[in-house]
DNA sequence: AGAATATTTAAACATTTGTTTAAAAAGAGT
DNA sequence: ACTCTTTTTAAACAAATGTTTAAATATTCT
């Protein structure tokens, strides 16, 4: 009954490379047993199916991305200094995943079934209590008030984004891998202060 | 030696919603003829191959999407008003063709040649005179001074990325279209004084 | 060692894929 | 009406797809 766990472990990694990069529409479950250097009919034998064996992979991605908005939600800070560390932490750890925005937005994209995501996905985060501190600050006047979905909207634009169009920029630009690094890095610094300066204007002197 | 354009034209424009809705590895040939009401024959009758019928597209796609930009930067205007009228421009053309931003992107992504869409691209732009604008108003001041690069991040970010997410922001929400809808115009208003609140910055009253 | 179970493999499966062929249908010019 | 070209169709093609089968190999337990 004991289980090898590498031969698994090793096909969800493999997959989770070739889902990342082709998705899951791009690629066939040879590519993915050929990543693994091993039998096409293994994955069916560990994962049922392509579509369970992606459900997991995109679970994990799903699971890692809110891992580490928790943390910061989770931390002892205004909120001020919280949006400017989410923006830090979001930006090192897509530095790490730049695949991750893209391939969570296309898989929820050609959803076929309609069960909400919304569930797993915003009740880690309520439990948070960051709803209530943004709806404290806005009350308090030191937040813009604007809608949670509007804060988010304008959040992920500006982080998630550079990364899904890490290709397109380079292309357009006609810049490398290295050049691009530092453009994210600098986008990164104007995001913040801009950011920043407007959820969370100053008064303006009379 | 006449030709009737419009089987052609109606497969251009089956190719069109398909390839938009699906991508190209979504869907197949036949999904497009379905979607003619004809035969899978005929789409390489006309178009030699899946390819370069996507290709076509792709190239409609661009053309389109680069139109909407021209028009705003030959405009006789001062920078800080192109930029707004541009993210207008942009937000009212993206309302009408929301899959736009998803579908160039995904292209360039999994382009399989290397040839760079860039001279395509940047040439017309270039010749608006919009980047001597640019630099003339960054050196006089007006403009706060950042690389290109980081500007068209910056203005990307804001104005793709709403669209690309929108069923992730009603998953996420649980919000029907018209209500998204209402939150896009929202996120326009906020888009334009943030960020020409941050790209022209006032002089600071001492 | 030997039986029972778990893992891995090669081969086959039925569909679906993009593309081609050859014939039918439609249209144009004489 | 008849020929020639263009358009459309049904059928077939080989290759690729996700999945299953059944046999071979490894592993575990007694």
């Amino acid at each position: 009954m004991k289980i090898d766990l590498s031969t698994e472990e090793k096909i969800k990694a493999a997959a989770k490379r070739v889902f990342m990069t082709k998705g899951f529409d791009g690629c066939s479950v040879r590519d993915i047993s050929k990543e693994v250097g091993s039998n096409v009919a293994l994955l069916n034998y560990y994962f049922r199916s392509k579509e369970k064996l992606f459900e997991l992979i995109f679970e994990g991605a799903m699971s890692d991305f809110l891992q580490s908005i928790i943390e910061v939600f989770s931390s002892d800070l205004p909120l001020k200094e919280k949006t400017s560390l989410l923006i830090d932490k979001e930006f090192d750890f897509f530095m790490e995943h730049p695949e991750l925005p893209m391939f969570i937005i296309q898989a929820i994209q050609q959803n076929k079934n309609e069960s909400s995501v919304a569930p797993t996905f915003f009740e880690p985060i309520e439990k948070t209590g960051i709803f209530q501190q943004l709806k404290d600050a806005q009350e308090k006047g030191e937040m813009r008030p604007m809608s949670l979905r509007n804060i988010t909207i304008l959040l992920m634009s500006n982080v998630h984004y550079p990364f899904m169009s890490k290709k397109l920029t380079q292309q357009f630009h006609g810049i490398d891998e290295a050049t691009l690094q530092q453009d994210l890095l600098a986008h990164k610094a104007h995001v913040k202060e801009m950011l920043i300066n407007y959820l969370f204007p100053q008064n303006q002197p009379a």
